[in-house]
RNA sequence: GGCUCCGUAGCUCAGUCGGUUUAGAGCGCUGGCCUGUCACGCCAGAGGUCGCGGGUUCAAGUCCCGUCGGAGUCGCCA
């Protein structure tokens, strides 16, 4: 080791010690006489002194350095004078008086210092990841993601599961999201496609008799990004055999309840409290609300149904439903142009309007609340529990898109009326979900959750007669208001699977083609299993109180899923396209 | 693919209604001074393709169109 120390462990025990330390220039105060350095790593910062009386050679090389310079220093341990203690660094009750200075690295003029308060932006910092990952704020997040990652390990291990590795070139099934291929160069014309998850094959584990298993599994996915998504991500994939529902949801309630209890020390009750897709959707209008705060939806349709106002009505006649949710207190914080952009922001939830009511001692006060009686205002207040100052929002329109538009309004409000604690970890399970999902544009069903999902053994006489009526098995673990983990009991008989294929308009021949391996191993003894995955970068960003994923992954890509450090992708030699037999078609500008 | 926001010095930003001449400030950078600072201080200085292209205008950082890049979101994400 270059060093008998890191710069972030001296205190005031080592002082009279004669250390080495190494790091980074985060900043230097040179007095003429007496110059200070900040020394970085990522332990901490710790305050170098260079005193003349050391000689010029040293004193003057000091005075050389720059910032983000890599030094090796070596001095002794001081305790400071009590008027020179600084009490914001853990260090700041000692110096290191240098009687050595080694320069190990110098570095050009940086385009952002590592130490500044407010960082640049993400451009800038995406393109010199190396310089934004040694901001402590990132070291820390990569090395809470490391613990997380360990504890996770740590508690299956614990209950017997076996971490196995999967193929990440594998082959290219139907549905799902687009695959990212890759060329064989062994096999012109054929592709591996990147594991969207290790789905298929930790099935195929379970029927090979492994039957605990767990993987922190990359997984890609060639789709549009967002905030809370990455084209590629980590999955904590898991797996049981002879298990049902009730076994996964208690193992990851178990997991929860350990993080908690490891990160935040906190006990956390258990089990996880439950609710179905439908309860969900009813009340909160989404698959993954936000828990921690009410602002719940409420169905106004049998008081609107005798109202004057012709757009409720009309919408109800047409098997629409109207709804709404209360902005506690909110009255006053909503000027009408701000209504006017919520308006606009539940058009793109296809709602056609958005009506309001700002609840007075008196009644309720709107542009159309001349369209209801008093005892009608009356109803309204009382169904909404609201009283003066409050602001109630009501969407008249289909069922599916009432939900739509409340559920991502009740999202924004809570955000905006900071409705809840950001330290608090809500979880909560989504049970029931349906089956199938209608597609209309293609006028067939799909999957809701995907096509080894068992459905729930009451409502298989439904396959014939109404698909959308069959539940799943699946569940999804829904945390701050963001989906968590999701997973299901899994198809272990392949008459179900070949029902399910043929409902999904996979011909016998092609799923015989593309998932033969799956259905060949269920022909042979596959027990019952079911399973989950977690979205690792998502729990690293709720426990931090992330908004951004791209913080908690060491070298993310950007929206148009462009890696700014390494240039990914780009082109490739005119050779390697040869080697692979491909041919470059590229779009007309 | 759609919608929205952003792009001015290395960085963070200001730049009014389209018109004050040479587009400013702080930080950083360069040089000088400084022996207890810790966002050190003081003095001086350098540094600009206003993302790029086109248009409107007597006049464009400012208005319009296009384009590139970044972000958010809808679609998409079994």
């Amino acid at each position: 080791m270059l060093r008998t120390h890191t710069c972030g462990e001296l205190r005031a025990e080592h002082v009279d010690q004669t250390v080495t330390v190494c790091g980074w220039v985060d900043s230097r105060r040179d007095h003429g006489g007496l110059v200070f350095i900040d020394l970085r790593d990522r332990y901490g910062k710790v305050q170098i002194v260079f005193d003349p009386s050391q000689g010029d050679d040293l004193h003057n090389l000091a005075g050389s350095v720059r910032n983000e310079y890599v030094l090796k220093v070596t001095g002794k341990v001081v305790r400071r004078a009590e008027k020179d203690v600084n009490p914001k660094i853990p260090t700041g009750e000692i110096d290191v008086r240098s009687n050595h200075l080694e320069v190990l690295n110098a570095s050009r003029v940086v385009p952002f210092e590592p130490g500044t308060l407010n960082p640049p932006n993400e451009e800038l910092r995406l393109k010199y990841r190396f310089l934004d990952l040694r901001r402590p704020r990132l070291q820390e997040l990569m090395v809470f993601r490391h613990r997380l990652t360990k504890l996770v390990r740590d508690y299956f291990d614990r209950h017997g599961f076996l971490e196995i590795e999967t193929p990440m070139l594998g082959r290219s099934t139907p549905e799902g999201a687009r695959d990212y291929l890759v060329p064989s160069r062994v096999h012109p014309g054929c592709f591996y496609a990147l594991p969207q998850s290790p789905q298929i094959y930790k099935q195929i584990l379970m029927i090979a008799g492994y039957d605990r298993y767990m993987q922190i599994a990359r997984c890609f996915r060639d789709e549009d990004l967002r905030a809370d998504r990455q084209p590629e991500f980590t999955q904590v994939d898991i797996e049981m055999a002879f298990v049902d529902r009730e076994d996964i949801l208690q193992t990851v309630d178990g997991l929860v309840a350990f993080l908690m209890q490891e990160i935040r020390g906190v006990q956390h009750p258990l089990p996880l409290p439950r609710l179905t897709y439908a309860e969900s959707m009813e009340r909160f209008g989404s698959d993954k609300p936000d828990l921690r705060y009410g602002m719940e939806l409420k169905d106004i349709g049998d008081i609107a149904a005798n109202c004057g106002f012709g757009v409720f009505k009309n919408a109800l006649a047409s098997g629409g439903r109207v709804r709404g949710l209360n902005a506690v207190g909110a009255a006053a914080k909503y000027s009408r142009k701000q209504i006017d952009e919520l308006t606009v922001f539940v058009g793109d939830f296809k709602a056609k309007g958005l009506a309001f009511f700002r609840v007075t001692e008196t009644g309720l006060d709107s542009p159309i609340a001349k369209f209801f009686g008093p005892e009608e205002q009356q109803a309204i207040i009382q169904r909404f529990d609201a009283k003066a100052g409050d602001l109630i929002f009501i969407v008249a329109d289909q069922p599916k898109v009432t939900s739509a538009a409340l559920g991502a309004l009740r999202s924004r409000l809570g955000k905006e009326l900071a409705l809840f604690d950001p330290n608090e970890m809500h979880f909560a399970w989504i049970l029931d979900f349906p089956l199938f999902s209608y597609n209309e544009e293609e006028k067939k069903w799909d999957a809701e959750h995907h096509p080894f999902c068992n459905p729930v053994p009451d409502d298989v006489g439904y396959f014939e007669t109404d698909p959308g009526k069959i539940r799943a098995t699946s569940y999804d673990l829904v945390v701050n208001g963001y989906e968590g983990a999701s997973g299901s009991v899994r198809i272990h008989d392949p008459v179900v699977q070949q029902k399910v294929f043929d409902l999904l308009g996979i011909p016998a021949e092609e799923a015989e083609k593309r998932f033969s391996f799956l259905l060949e191993a269920l022909r042979y003894g596959a027990p019952p299993h079911a399973g989950i995955a977690l979205g690792l970068d998502r729990w690293v960003m709720m426990f931090t109180g992330c908004d951004n994923i791209r913080d908690v992954i060491a070298f993310p890509k950007t929206q148009k899923a462009a890696d700014l450090l390494s240039g990914a992708p780009s082109n490739v030699d005119a050779k390697q396209l040869k080697e692979l037999s491909i041919k470059i078609d590229e779009p007309k500008a």
